[in-house]
DNA sequence: CGACATCTGTCACGCACTGACAGATTCGCT
DNA sequence: AGCGAATCTGTCAGTGCGTGACAGATGTCG
């Protein structure tokens, strides 16, 4: 799941900071998922974990960059598996199996699968978890937008297309995900994604009704 | 522009407060502009309209609501468009004409064109705008996508193909605005959408480099 | 004018977040 | 091991956003 071969020398420092990070994250969604997000106070995290809040703002820049960071995590693997689809593939068709993929891996529980299920409940509780959710997704796009163009083989900056094509993929997954948790909430997430780029991959623009 | 027949029998009341309302977009929006609007505070915007900061948020839920106050307000504008096309337009074409022909009357300047121009400077300028900005526009995408649905002559909950077409026209929406005020400051805003609903038109799932 | 609804200002408060400083911990080097 | 340098952490003080509660001001209607 991590084939990046980064040596695993990790100094006392970093592991102590690994450790704090994780247990932050842990308490965190403990805590939003008893008592919901809002009533959630950054105290009552640090205090769980024993440091200061003041800390806590040094790990994460926000109350809400806890809730994000799984998701900023998914976006990670995404460009692995983009990486890993092969080269002839159409850009959607790569996009719409790496998306899927991903999903499922998680969905398998291999990360942490109760974390994966409450983001999307506190992304429905909380506006202001919404919020960053979508703004760290935005911030996602450049760098999709990039690996987008490699694929294509044009410039990331001069052709819109690339930007268009991962700005779409964004909002058909963010749709798979809206549905999933009001209408289809039997459904998997990775089917109703896998059905959205489906559509999208036969083209969109649907005639208007006889 | 406004030929919704709404009787203009507005009491004193009503009046007064949309006077204030405006007055504390107009005052916002000229500090947001000479100091930025992390450095304007709340209690600087009322003191300008000579009212309490108490009373901002009577009006507006948050400092960011008011930036994005006329964004929310192109979505409308692109509602009363969109019911304008004619019916036997297919879906996307029909967004395309209506979103340009918004975009279009706001840059001919029919309304405020300076906070019009400003708004994406604010976006760009901070998070916290952009984010509440995005929000916005996952709100509107209900709306939007009952709208497209009743075009498309579907049920706009059991059929998820509406929603998916108001998301990424919303997403080809943001790619023109970014485009243009990163890449292509000398084009409109107007002109980049149309080019973007184009190539959704044209399909997007493009073939890799060969 | 008087009864009523609505709007507004004042006060008090909780919480998110930040800069500055000092003490503790770890690191790199001899 | 020991020592100086780099880094991490807690404490403190402060700013700003946002909200409930209450009383007074203002508009509404008979």
């Amino acid at each position: 799941m991590s084939p990046t071969t980064t040596v695993e020398v990790t100094s006392l420092r970093e592991r102590k900071k690994q450790r704090t990070r994780e247990a932050l994250i842990d308490a965190a969604f403990e805590l939003f998922t008893t008592k919901g997000f809002e009533a959630t106070t950054v105290d009552e995290i640090a205090e769980a974990v024993e440091v200061s809040s003041r800390t806590f703002f040094r790990y994460f820049g926000s109350k809400e960059d806890v809730a994000t960071s799984l998701q900023l995590q998914q976006f990670l693997d995404v460009y692995s598996a983009l990486d890993a689809r092969p080269a002839g593939e159409p850009v959607v068709t790569a996009l719409r199996h790496a998306c899927v993929q991903v999903l499922r891996a998680y969905e398998e529980g291999e990360n942490d699968s109760a974390q994966f299920a409450c983001v999307t409940q506190l992304v429905q509780e909380s506006p202001a978890v919404m919020a960053r959710s979508l703004e760290m997704c935005t911030e996602q796009l450049d760098e999709l937008s990039r690996r987008v163009a490699a694929r294509m083989g044009v410039d990331p900056v001069a052709d819109p297309r690339p930007k268009l094509v991962a700005s779409v993929a964004s909002a058909a997954l963010q749709v798979a995900v809206r549905a999933w948790r009001e209408t289809e909430p039997d459904e998997k997430v990775s089917d109703l994604a896998d059905r959205a780029f489906a559509l999208l991959e036969a083209g969109i623009n649907y005639p208007a009704a006889p």
